[in-house]
DNA sequence: TTATGAAATGAACAATGTTCAAGAAGAATC
DNA sequence: GATTCTTCTTGAACATTGTTCATTTCATAA
């Protein structure tokens, strides 16, 4: 037995065929909506049989669920590779990159916030935890700019200011509420963190 | 004929089956949310026909988009009671309002906000009216308060506070991603406002 | 009372998630 | 390489649920 990862062929097709019938998946939701997605199309667009998505992923909630932690991973990647070297330069990135991130795949973002699950089963942690990390990235920043508060109140306030960006655009892209263009909605998000920061005494970016 | 209303029986019995229909429907979403609202359990629980709740609402989204529609009437309602001698006070006490509702209605503001309709049929323009209409309450206050500001900016900012404030209940109401016990998310919405309108050089409440 | 037309009915249909017995295919053993 | 064993794949059948419509029911008008 060799300590190597096995890879015999048939794990290889798959594997192959687990990242089909997600980028599938992925496609659907993205370009259609989480409502459109249907086992059969799935299935015939990925040339399998509808056993063979039930067989990998358990239920339809299992490939759901797959592609909304695929959504959360790329957004995560994505706002840490905001520059942290001006810890105000970095909030305005954060809501700069979430704004573009969310215009980008709106979509992806819906079925990850919006999806809930067949019966009362509970929605997986690891989701949970990873979009409260990913709301938890304006933690840094603010300890910086806050060095005198309190730690958990940081870690408060950065899921709130957070939650509160995500607000403003997830309703601002809501097309079918409002309507913001794209531009404005920039500028909208920017304004409110120049108030609120501004609010919690800390100096503006030159 | 006579100009007053005629109140055939047939047009009562219609209408009775008509709430009768309605509350059933926004009675289980309410307790067991939008996923869970079936066709036939409604009609069995009236007591009619699936036909008939068909030929009252033309499809099963008419049920829901009119339970949407009350929900936001009722929303509205709620916050046109906040008393607005002091505009500061009247800021608070939407957001507070908004919370208590929120948390008393969680799964029918949800319904609200997260149905799609089937295919891709707009949502109906008078639900987003009186949506942007409940958001826009902040307006008035907001003028008062800053009385120099152009028309067109508070009417925005009116929009993307209310929205901030959305998205900080919203997901603090979601059990299943943060679970802020409701006495500090409330604490957490006071102070949120607290920096921002200190921000927009809003003294706060003495 | 009878005729009329609107409303109610619910069986049948359609779309879609789910299961599972049978078969196919790769892996293991000889 | 043949045989056996294990696992995966298949797709027809089933279950659930939204939708339709020919038939029946029933309030109203004549």
């Amino acid at each position: 037995m060799n300590n190597v990862q096995e890879e015999s062929l048939r794990d290889q097709k798959k594997f192959r065929r687990r990242l089909q019938i997600l980028e599938v998946a992925r496609g659907i939701i993205a370009s259609k909506g989480l409502r459109s997605l249907k086992v059969r199309d799935v299935a015939e667009a990925v040339g399998c049989s509808v056993g063979s998505v039930y067989n990998e992923f358990g239920d339809f909630d299992g490939v759901i669920l797959t592609v909304n932690r695929e959504t959360v991973r790329a957004l995560t990647v994505r706002l840490e590779s905001v520059p942290g070297e001006d810890p105000v330069r970095q909030l305005y990135g954060l809501a700069a990159t979430y704004l573009d991130f969310f215009a980008e795949h709106a979509n992806l973002l819906r079925s990850l916030f919006e999806h809930r699950m067949e019966d009362d089963r509970p929605y997986p942690d690891d989701i949970l935890q990873m979009v409260m990390g990913a709301f938890a990235l304006m933690h840094p920043p603010l300890v910086r700019l806050l060095p005198d508060a309190d730690d958990v109140k940081i870690a408060l306030l950065s899921r709130t200011l957070f939650s509160a960006v995500h607000g403003i655009i997830s309703l601002g892209l809501e097309e079918r509420m409002v309507a913001v263009p794209p531009q404005m909605l920039r500028q909208q998000v920017e304004q409110f963190l120049d108030a609120h920061l501004a609010g919690l005494g800390i100096l503006p970016l030159q």
